[in-house]
DNA sequence: CGACTTCCTCCACGTCGTAAACTATCCTAG
DNA sequence: CTAGGATAGTTTACGACGTGGAGGAAGTCG
């Protein structure tokens, strides 16, 4: 119905030099012919949009595949120092910085732990822009060279004109974090939500690859979704689509941070988790929020011996298992993946028993067609997505601006 | 990411000539001018387009309209008489059968009652093709100016090659509809959902008219919903996306047609309404199935005196909103539109009750951006909706088929 | 009637992707 | 070691496209 934005055959050009690229950068080394296949092109024009990419220098032959009995296929493949990304996981303990390559080969990181709860937004942009700095002064890399940085954020980021944080969970209203940044570092900078990011990420090199409908759910303190809909992340009309964690799941239940009752969030979050235990098993006060990961790993490997440990587990898997329900229901994915630290350490050695529970409640159909599985990517999934940001924005134009930076506007323009 | 299919230059054309159709089609009488700028073309192109497709007969000069002191602008207009589409409503109680032009004036129209839970799939569609070949006869027009049929069907659509429909509610199992019709008439069949034929007609001439993120949820005996996203029919990857009637809104909660415990469809369900004041108000037997409609506008009209009636439209309300609430957390729609004989119902005096209940359960951010409004289309939307599917097929063609069917291949060829 | 305004169309141009011809580079057989 | 064959990649000729600018069309206004 709306569709692409290519109306001119020099659209066009742009248009399939992006798909050329997308393929070379998603798909790995890769011949010629595959390109073509895959995108759709034919062997002439193949040729011709990576004769101009290589002299571009973005993408480079990088060997030869033999060919049985005829002339060897060249092997195509991004050029990692093209430029430069940067990733930055905005977690509510500590940020993570990490400076990559085109190829995602990590240059250089910087970890700091904060706590954002007691941080004014400046506060925490400065640390970022810190961070970032630092990276770049470790990978003694020209600034130039950096195509952007790409930051994750908890709390939903409205994207209007420059991005707006709103950080219920640590207490950021309408914080311009996008305006903010760009004010101390002259880098372009590409603002999204945490699950958002991981999901990219899962998406390009994890569990959700080669998928066009996946959902990749984020369980932590809080909850988050990123929902992969015809291979691009869902953001709906103000990009905050994929808040599960404060849906519903029980009406008249109970209370949520948020001030609603019978969240998700309030049965399945790490919070939640640990204040039901200790209700259950009485005695101690619940656990505090720093050592959250220690109890509810303490809570999963005591669950054969204490009763109230695998009652709490019992709780999680059923509401779990129904929330994930839902979002099969609603969705219709091919793929959900079980992310973030607490979704590892639960789906270690209970998914079963939750892809179990979500069968219950989803119907036969959608279900039918649903892998549930674990997420592959580690710790700095958060940062290598938000790493994804600018790389997107590079292949969808087509990599046609200069990798340098763009000039400051002067202060008088003619027009 | 992935993006359109447009690779060569004629496909760029074809492309072009679909955003000016839906631009024309959707735009109502328009000029050229504004083609250009909605379109995003050049004057010289959208003059170039334009000549084509009058020559297609597919639009057409229908008045000039004046110009401050200049030559007059042409006003264009789809042409109504290019051809025909038929939409069918294949509902639980009756069968409907709308004949269409281009215009979606409609010219002929055939009501059948039937049961389809006790109907055979072949009966039911035999019934489907009589009515089909009753509105062909009473508008008098040549078959071959029939662009295609489309059947909106209660319960899950799998679109693999050819629809499948899978009626959980009224006992159909993986009913190939689109081939089996085929077989009775030599018309193009396509076969959507009922609830996305709804939403899309509510999209293109109701109130989610001008939105590119909706939601249109259709309340009656089962909920279903059409989620529109960047202006289309969200399917996911087998096309059941939008399965909200049994997403589960209370763990444990009160179990369902379906099953499970708990679905909305068990508290806000035409039946379920109806068996929940039998309850309340004792005495009398659950209300008949084909009475249902009556009785819950009973319900409604009794809530000033009746405190059972009142009873159950609070929960009702509760439960909706929650409801509601859910799908714009995950979904963040601009508009979400209440259709279907119950919703209607329900939203002429409880509208501000239920956004009143939603707002308490959904986030802050994605609530403010959305509107909960009436469906504004009545009883026939849902067969208006099929008939926009072969329009759709045709402006996403670009029309470039000829308007006459295509022959049925010889038994032998060359190829 | 002429000047002016506005809308639309035609034409020359640069760009595009493609089919087909052609070159490059390997393997194999003798 | 060479001829023939196979496969990969490139060049060329061609038709199609959208656009800018020139010019025609069709009104209004003085």
């Amino acid at each position: 119905m709306a569709g692409s934005n290519t109306t001119t055959v020099r659209d066009l050009r742009r248009s399939n030099r992006s798909r050329a690229l997308w393929q070379v950068f998603l798909g790995g080394p890769m011949t010629r012919q595959e390109i073509g296949v895959l995108a759709g092109l034919s062997p002439a024009t193949v040729s011709n949009l990576v004769a101009d990419l290589v002299a571009d220098g973005i993408i480079a032959e990088v060997g030869l595949e033999d060919s049985n009995g005829g002339r060897p296929r060249g092997v195509l493949q991004v050029n990692p120092e093209y430029g430069y990304v940067i990733g930055v996981d905005v977690g509510e303990t500590e940020f993570l910085v990490e400076l990559f390559d085109l190829g995602l080969g990590m240059r250089a990181r910087h970890l700091s732990a904060t706590d954002m709860a007691v941080l004014d937004p400046t506060d925490a942009v400065t640390h970022v822009a810190e961070g970032i700095r630092s990276v770049i002064a470790q990978a003694a890399i020209d600034e130039r060279a950096i195509l952007g940085v790409g930051v994750a954020v908890p709390g939903l980021v409205e994207h209007t004109e420059h991005a707006v944080v709103h950080g219920q969970s640590v207490g950021w209203e309408a914080v311009p974090v996008e305006s903010m940044l760009r004010d101390m570092i002259d880098l372009p900078v590409l603002v999204d939500n945490g699950a958002k990011t991981l999901g990219q990420a899962e998406k390009w090199f994890g569990a959700a690859r080669g998928t066009d409908n996946a959902i990749i759910v984020l369980l932590g303190m809080g909850l988050g979704t990123c929902i992969i809909s015809n291979g691009e992340v869902y953001r709906g009309a103000t990009s905050s689509a994929g808040e599960w964690g404060h849906t519903c799941i029980a009406v008249g239940g109970r209370r949520c941070r948020c001030g609603a009752n019978g969240c998700l969030e309030a049965y399945v979050g790490a919070a939640a988790i640990a204040a039901r235990y200790a209700e259950l098993a009485g005695g101690g006060q619940a656990a505090s929020p720093a050592n959250l990961e220690g109890t509810v790993a303490a809570i999963i490997a005591s669950s054969q011996r204490s009763q109230a440990a695998a009652q709490v587990l019992d709780e999680v898997v059923t509401y779990l298992g129904a929330g994930i329900a839902n979002l099969v229901n609603l969705f219709n994915p091919e793929r959900v993946v079980v992310g973030g630290w607490l979704g590892r350490a639960l789906s270690g050695a209970l998914l079963p028993r939750i892809t179990e529970a979500a069968s219950t409640y989803a119907l036969r159909l959608p279900f039918s067609g649903v892998r549930i599985v674990k997420a592959e990517l580690g710790q700095d999934a958060v940062a290598l997505g938000g790493a994804t940001l600018p790389i997107a924005r590079l292949l969808n134009a087509g990599a046609t601006a200069p990798p340098a930076r763009p000039e400051r506007r002067p202060a008088f323009t003619t027009s």
